[in-house]
DNA sequence: TTACATGCAAACTGTTTGCAAATAT
DNA sequence: ATATTTGCAAACAGTTTGCATGTAA
């Protein structure tokens, strides 16, 4: 066990969740290779190849649990599957319809303009932008 | 047989649907009375409320024919649920958290600045933005 | 030693599909 | 007459859950 996961470890706790070897390795994958983008069913291949034997279901949990640790962010996206985001700062993405992917927009020039007045007694909780890329024409 | 359903039924055949009973019913429902938002749930209740007798599979199928002919728009949402919006034209959308909807934002004078050059051999498909509400504190 | 986490399979939800009966052309 | 559409039920995909077993504190 390196600092690392020293460190993980502390953060499950402060969310009151206990770090089992799941959790760790399952981190471990999310935390430390830079923003990262994953499915339940993505994030379990990728737990599989790495020998980490983990269920689908405790995926399943486990990605909520984070999410709702704050440890990872939902994205909001049209279609089944469920994206979970690790970056978890106010940004927004590409999708790539090609390779069924999604990519960070840095977020700092990006503004949304024009908006009109919202409904009355209301505020914003998040804003949610999906720009959909396709291949170019030529 | 109103004036309204010789439209509607001219614009089904044109898409290549025959213009059916429950083709005709959902239409109806959908395209007269301004922009609406609904799921296959939800119109497949409306469409029972209105004695319109029609099977939750039609709906689905209906649905997805009516996006195939560009009669509506799918919205992009995260969650289980798809929603089709019948304005198919660029705008984008509040969620309101507290009464699970969707309402448009006239999009005339909404702007987003600043978007980072996109990939090599990409262009931009389509722009969703969603703005969730929540109840203002007070 | 006890409360929490895991794995499995079964349940569940939203959606799609195969096929026989009904309908539009 | 014939190709398309419908309804039903069964199939399906993604996700959640109940419960017995395993594990962290």
């Amino acid at each position: 066990m390196d600092v690392q996961d020293f460190v993980l470890a502390e953060r499950l706790r402060q969310a009151g969740l206990r770090p089992t070897r799941q959790r760790l390795s399952l981190g471990a994958i999310l935390f430390s290779a830079g923003d990262r983008h994953v499915s339940a069913e993505s994030l379990h291949k990728e737990a599989l190849a790495a020998r980490i034997d983990v269920s689908l279901a405790t995926v399943y949990n486990t990605l909520n649990q984070f999410k709702a640790a704050g440890l990872l962010r939902e994205v909001a996206f049209e279609g089944d599957r469920t994206f979970f985001d690790t970056n978890t700062s106010n940004h927004f993405h590409y999708y790539i319809a090609e390779t069924d992917s999604l990519v960070d927009i840095g977020t700092e020039d990006l503004k949304v303009l024009g908006l009109p007045p919202l409904p009355a007694g209301t505020e914003i909780d998040r804003v949610d932008i999906i720009i959909r890329l396709r291949k170019s024409v030529r």
